[in-house]
DNA sequence: TTGTAAGCGTTATCAA
DNA sequence: TTGATAACGCTTACAA
């Protein structure tokens, strides 16, 4: 057992006293090889303590074993959800997890990360939203040859290529849980242009108002960049409006946080005065006060998912048949941010 | 200019009528090279879209262009801001981030972590808080080859491996800040048993307190898991203390927002019935009410100057006698959490 | 200043 | 079921 993993196959190879094709077959778990072959082979290999070289691996194969994540989340919780859920999947694997944030604002953008992509030749990518939502880049991916896995608040691209969550209808329901609560005039606080995810929510929002024959003025639908401040800023706008809206629907829940704070500089109470729903079920839902009534969106349990597809075929122990659901289900958390309305 | 990313050293050589090796001189910005036939060169990578390919770099060099984050943090706003400090650090070089996050208190650990570093032969790695604590894991990084740079509360290694903040003297000023604002009975939510963190800013805690001749009882001194829950918790327990303490210093943001829960769940108002600091300045701090007052933790430019101690010396296009340093000052922030006390 | 030959540690091809 | 030999794309001697 030496310390340093400096053996190679060659090591192995003559100690065994073998061929290093023999050795490679042993370590790819090649169907066709001598039973005694194969223990004496792996007796040696487990004595060097030799681990096979990636980087010689990847040169021969023509593929690494990195999974590349790009995204251009502002969401800190739902990045690191990503992160988690990915390295759930790629546990107990030889693949590993390289990070590229990315700026959507920069015309450069889709030239850089195909610049990246070829660079450091990476197996697959998982997108995130919002960036997910380009086609442009997931054309970008296939001409670079990296596999690709697109996470998004609808489904953005075929089943292989795409996990998805029903955002729309996650939404719906919330809304109608303040419907039956008792609201009537009820605000949205609207995700930002451009994201797929603002456009799902809102038409959640608006199919469940329609529903329930309520009519939305366009005075109570405000649009946020899902940041902290623009909560704020729109919870300023909507509280303005006149008569008030008993509840707000927040397309995320730090715009949510935003919006009660707003309520609260002028001295509403959440949620006496005022009730809130956020979504995403972030730290910030339980950490505020009150406890946020939210949409808990599946974002581990979608990422594993996701890299799971973007795996499929390559992992040997695992059973390849399990196909990867590529539908995930949010659900209504209740907590403390809504009442019935007042009088 | 060719879509595919496939030509190699020796197209690139074939069409500029070089050898190989001059090709590879001028990928390397070798100085000894006549200036025509650098030209001529660049000009057919640039006409080919010629990208050298990293894995055979890694293979002919016995290295590659990987460095880790090895992590067991709990705080996602902090992790995430180690990673946008490093990706910071490594914008415009060959290097790419891989993301390691491991368990702490898995017997394995560093095992599971030498198994990485064999397998991966990364070019080094950063190591965060609570575990860039251990000395172990720093000799396993040495053994393993892969250079490492820790970050810390106070100095951990040499200033080649560890850059570090201040946290004793932030916490010592922030606590002065109370005294000032006329507090004496201060309570202290200390961070969880093992990390060097807790110690350091229990250590600015306690010297700030006998600077000003305050004694402070052992019931005022709780331990919490740097979690919200745990600031609930320790939140009760200190206010259950009586007399009650008019001021309390939390070891970081997310307990400061347990404790400030704690205190609204008993009808206690902040900052009128009870002051309260915080520590990181996470955007916790801000999005909660009311805003708190916090100790600001440089940690982006922290981990850039780690990450760019990692790759001393090899960053081609740069000013090499830059000396980065090695220790940060953190700031008090004064927001709404802090008033005089009561009557 | 440039080129030749020999690796780096693996896998693929094709024959035995 | 195994093995010799040639890739994979680059760098490092060492010459020229």
């Amino acid at each position: 057992m030496k310390s340093e993993g400096k053996s190679t196959i060659n090591d192995v190879a003559r100690i065994a006293g073998v061929s290093k094709k023999t050795v490679s077959r042993v370590i790819n778990r090649s169907p066709l090889l001598n039973d005694e072959t194969r223990a004496r082979v792996e007796k040696v290999i487990g004595e060097l303590g030799y681990v096979p070289n990636p980087q010689a691996r990847a040169l021969a194969l023509r593929r690494n074993f990195l999974i590349g994540l790009i995204h251009d989340n502002p969401n800190a919780q739902m990045v690191l959800g990503v992160q988690q859920g990915i390295l759930e999947a790629i546990r107990d694997t030889d693949f590993a997890l390289v990070v590229r944030p990315v700026d959507r604002g920069s015309p450069t953008m889709l030239d850089d990360i195909r610049g990246f992509l070829e660079r450091q030749r990476l197996f697959g990518v998982m997108l995130l939203p919002p960036i997910s939502e380009n086609d442009a880049l997931a054309r970008v991916c296939r001409e670079a040859g990296a596999r690709y896995v697109r996470m998004g608040s609808a489904k953005l691209d075929d089943d292989d290529h795409a996990v998805a969550s029903n955002d729309r209808e996650a939404v719906a329901a919330a809304t109608r849980h303040l419907i039956e609560a008792g609201h009537r005039r009820i605000g949205l606080v609207q995700g930002p242009h451009g994201f797929r995810s603002a456009v799902e929510r809102r038409a959640g929002f608006e199919m469940a108002m329609e529903e329930a024959g309520l009519k939305v003025p366009r005075s109570l639908i405000v649009e946020g960049t899902y940041r902290f401040e623009s909560g704020v800023a729109a919870g300023d706008r909507l509280l303005d409006a006149s008569p008030r809206p008993t509840a707000i629907v927040s397309s995320n829940d730090e715009m949510a946080a935003g919006v009660v704070q707003a309520a609260r500089q002028r001295g509403l109470s959440v949620p006496e005065d005022l009730s809130i729903v956020g979504f995403d079920d972030t730290a910030t839902a339980t950490h505020m006060w009150p406890p946020l009534t939210t949409v808990r969106w599946p974002i581990i349990p979608m990422a594993r998912a996701a890299a799971s597809k973007l795996l499929a075929g390559t992992i040997e122990g695992e059973d390849d048949e399990v196909e990867e659901p590529s539908l995930f289900l949010s659900t209504l958390i209740r907590r403390a941010s809504v009442a019935a309305p007042r009088e």
